[in-house]
DNA sequence: TCTATCGTCTTGAACGTTCAAATCGCCATG
DNA sequence: CATGGCGATTTGAACGTTCAAGACGATAGA
């Protein structure tokens, strides 16, 4: 059973004192060149690694990033987050910080978690996703000074604090266009009853695409539950009826699914065409076209908005008031561009 | 910007000393009735949480259990995982542990991960998922005595160490049992190439039913990669052929998705009954009979495990050699039963 | 030559917790 | 009445790291 291997025991094989070698990894500059590859020599031949918790405990920096594990939904979509969870336990790791989960029924259940957490583990930051109109999390969080990030806008007030965000409207845009470019005419839209910042995102950049092609939108715009059985029941009253679309944008993959369904069931030869959001594996799966949001880039914008933020914590006294000529103190926001992926369901 | 709150805040608040705050937590039964409640009482007031690191320092524990999260597969099913992720965090979380995330390419680089967790974070235990045979991690991990299960069997040697699995060859069972109950006769399984465990135990359930029922499975198994197209590709071919089955069982719901399309496309009143595994959204989207793991359930004993394995470390000296009486030296295992989930593709 | 400065390295202290040992009062036992 | 033991609590030390301050020799400026 090995010993365990410290700072000290690196020390000695190196024939230094403990703080030469916490220079040579903290701050390498202020050590001389022919010290410091022994030091590495040494870390290298025991294999040290400094100890995390000794470090907090100095420091006061754990290195980890606490993010909320969501129960799965009913829908398709679930794997969005679940993608952006991989991305973001990547990102992460690439800067030196560790993802820890948590779960939580609600928002109260949340920010209950919050206190024990900080308590705890104090992670450095937290990533929230599924924004909401009201979202109590981040008031609480931003009255700490706790760093965070949220993927997904503030629906609120877009300067309230910093997130990452993809343009969902820039998305059905493009799909809209790509219908528009194949000749449609008559592009309808089903979508989340209104109330959701995302869902109303999402419809009004079909409105936009719509309205820039010169065609009205009177009776085209649909709404219904999330769910695949309803979206179909939906469609196929939309194609029974008097004036029936000839294609169909959808604010998810799982009413896109439905629709798909149901205009296949209405006409096998020639359906109506469809398409969805999220570029989820079932998309894939059947042949939806679907606009697909870049995650991984998303998590990475999150780390990296995150270390900024942690960083710049350490030079607090610095930025409240003064000119801020650096730009730390102002919320930033990132808007990524989704991407079309055109399948058979739209050609 | 209220002051940490310490130990040492509690024990001037409550009139005691550090000590006697630590016992009260740790070892309540040594402190006297009327001290423990004014201690309580002050931890109440005072919002204390005990600094996770500190702890850490002086223990070894960090009360951290590391997991990997996997990049998104191809198909379908990667959503069994980030069930059983969420599953694991839930349960975790009521044991007093948290959860934490890395990701690795491969084996190789998942070892390497573990010598950076241990050096850093030095979590108290692993959970893997995804067990293959010749699986490197698993003796890597048992060689430097780390307590870890693994969340499916080790396909090797049934005893090697700890696992959690679902009984796979028992779902396909009961599909096929259930279609068999139906009057079909001609049911076909679709699996992977053999080789893999998972694969073969649930392409044995299935031979089990048709055995028991006393009929001939010659030229009834089929075999395709998992995905969708492909399985859609070999159904049209299986259904075009001489004597088709009347039902198909398949390893899973990728597989049965291609199967169901190709079926409906074969006979759209009345399709070829297919079954699923894994009981994922998709099949639950389309209508698909597919075979549900218990995640939850899983995740539970797998964290039930963990801590037993955790706390047996601690009476370490005298477990080896002596008489096992209490049993936590012989790695325990559990195999949990999956159940059926009947929709309309096949009724 | 004396002092100041710089570069490099070392020493003591502290973070918050728990373990091990010590203290103290009290009661039972010989 | 001395001794021992028990229950309840306190005190000192230690976990491994980094911060703050200091030491030491070499070089430069007055």
């Amino acid at each position: 059973m090995a010993k365990k291997v410290t700072i000290a025991t690196v020390a000695r094989y190196a024939g230094v004192s403990r703080q030469t070698v916490s220079n040579v990894l903290n701050t390498p500059e202020v050590v001389r060149e022919e010290t410091r590859r022994r030091v590495h020599e040494a870390v290298e031949a025991l294999g040290y690694r400094a100890n995390q918790a000794a470090r907090q405990m100095r420091t006061g920096r754990s290195r980890l990033i606490a993010t909320r594990i969501e129960p799965t939904r009913d829908g398709i979509n679930g794997s969005v987050l679940d993608r952006f969870l991989h991305g973001l336990t990547e990102a992460a790791a690439g800067s030196g910080y560790r993802v820890i989960l948590y779960t939580a029924a609600d928002d109260e259940a949340e920010i209950a978690t919050y206190e024990d957490l900080l308590g705890a583990y104090t992670p450095d930051a937290f990533v929230l996703a599924s924004t909401h109109h009201g979202d109590a999390r981040t008031s609480w969080l931003a009255a700490r000074g706790m760093p965070f990030v949220t993927f997904g806008r503030p629906w609120d007030a877009l300067d309230a604090h910093t997130w990452v965000d993809v343009d969902g409207a820039a998305g059905t845009e493009e799909a809209t266009g790509h219908l528009l470019g194949s000749g449609h005419r008559r592009v309808a839209f089903l979508g989340w009853p209104e109330g959701s910042g995302v869902g109303d995102d999402r419809r009004s950049g079909w409105a936009r695409a719509m309205a820039a092609a010169g065609l009205d939108v009177a009776g085209l715009a649909y709404v219904c539950e999330d769910r695949v059985a309803e979206a179909e029941a939906a469609v196929r009253g939309m194609l029974g009826a008097g004036e029936p679309p000839t294609a169909i944008v959808c604010a998810s993959d799982s009413l896109a699914l439905g629709a798909f369904q149901a205009a296949r069931a209405a006409n096998p030869d020639a359906p109506v065409a469809v398409c969805g959001f999220d570029d989820t594996p079932v998309a894939r799966a059947v042949g939806l076209t679907s606009v697909s949001q870049p995650l991984e880039e998303a998590a990475a914008h999150c780390v990296r908005l995150l270390t900024r933020q942690i960083a710049g914590e350490d030079v607090d006294g610095q930025n409240t008031g003064g000119q801020q000529e650096d730009g730390a103190a102002a919320p930033e926001r990132v808007l990524l561009r989704p991407s079309l992926v055109v399948r058979r369901s739209t050609t």
